[in-house]
DNA sequence: GCTGCCATCGCATAAATGTGTGAAAATCAA
DNA sequence: TTGATTTTCACACATTTATGCGATGGCAGC
């Protein structure tokens, strides 16, 4: 990780609507060497001219702003300029509001209760192409990826070969491909398929093979 | 977010086949109030024993170690222990290693050069629910959900009336079916289906639909 | 006006699929 | 050993799909 702090100043824009705060964390980053805070607002109802504006590398974001709230201006931003990083700030940490900053691109995403010094190096940390967060943040995020404690309903319904013959179909093979595939007749395909059908309580290939995505079957 | 720190002092084994880290760190956490250290040991090859004998809460496992890998020693400890937390620790950050981490359930990923100070409060953090990464590793993570702004290659491909057809068909529906939705004939249908065949090179349902999703083209 | 694309419909035929009924051999737990 | 399940196969028949070869009308662009 190469640090780019030397390169030029970094321009970072605030919005905050808590004055406090706002006025705290601006005198913060004016005074921290290698940043420049290129402005502070307490809401983001000009945020179009202000980025055109300023070109900031990062941007500081509130999420609850009288108006239009950070995650509404979070893609607008993003939409602008892909490269501007973006920090969320916010009090709250529920999934919701993770997720969709997490997919319209935030960078990173710090909860209130932050120290100001913390704040500052997240600046530095985004710029540089890391992704600070605050723990309990992290934690919501990597359980999106935990392989969901599959319930497979059918990992005990089906037989093995049920599973293989399900597999087949949901490769998109017709019943001839699977039967050369597994070495045996179309009508056992058949068979098997028959009662795949009568456990997952469906009848058509189509939906057996909708259901099986649904049910978090394959692994693709 | 509760510290729970006053509770039960915090059991923590360390693996880490480097001795001045292992010792080092190891002091560290004896040193540390409210933690308790239950072993460190320079590998895994006797995780299982270790394990039952110790019960730790916390898991700071290095995955480069001569014999059993950290990555590999991972899912042992979370299926035996699921509720223990796991700290992964490792001097690369590339994309397979975090991600085969966190598919096996690792709560925290730090870089060989995150100081002392942060690994012992790494180990409150992923206590207390918490998920502290190396922000580089967190950006990389985050990378994986920002992902799909999804080329539609179809989207001009496929006529609005073709769009439909072609949902009716993901929804499980029959051409029947299809038909009475649209209020169109099954001639219709079938004739707009050969073309979206055509178009999108397959020559069945079950082909069209995985076609379809592959390609992005579900919200489901 | 002509041309291209789209949406609509019809008919015909071959192939694939869904479903009913049966049954033999292999495997496995009680 | 006995019984339950699994795996294998067969034949039959209805339905659904896939595909070929049409046709009509609408609408946009040149």
């Amino acid at each position: 990780m190469k640090e780019k702090t030397a390169d030029h100043p970094v321009k970072v824009l605030l919005y905050e609507d808590n004055r406090d705060l706002r006025e705290g964390i601006a005198f913060l980053l004016q005074a921290t060497p290698g940043l420049v805070l290129a402005g502070a607002y307490p809401h983001v109802n000009n945020l179009k001219t202000e980025l055109h504006a300023h070109m900031p590398d990062v941007v500081l974001l509130d999420i609850n702003m009288p108006g239009m709230s950070g995650l509404e201006a979070l893609p607008i931003i993003k939409s602008l300029y892909p490269r501007t990083q973006v920090i969320m700030q916010t009090v709250f940490d529920d999934d919701e509001r993770i997720f969709q900053a997490v997919r319209s691109g935030a960078s990173g995403y710090l909860l209130k209760n932050t120290p100001p010094a913390e704040i500052v190096q997240a600046v530095f940390d985004v710029y540089n192409g890391g992704s600070p967060m605050t723990s309990s943040v992290a934690r919501k995020v990597l359980q999106y990826f935990q392989q969901p404690p599959k319930s497979h309903p059918a990992e005990h319904l089906l037989s093995a070969r049920e599973q293989d013959i399900l597999k087949g179909l949901m490769k998109g093979y017709s019943y001839k491909l699977i039967a050369g595939e597994l070495n045996i007749s179309i009508d056992t395909v058949r068979t098997h398929i028959r009662n795949v059908y009568d456990k997952l309580q469906v009848n058509s290939k189509t939906e057996a093979i909708l259901k099986a995505m649904k049910e978090g079957w394959i692994e693709d």
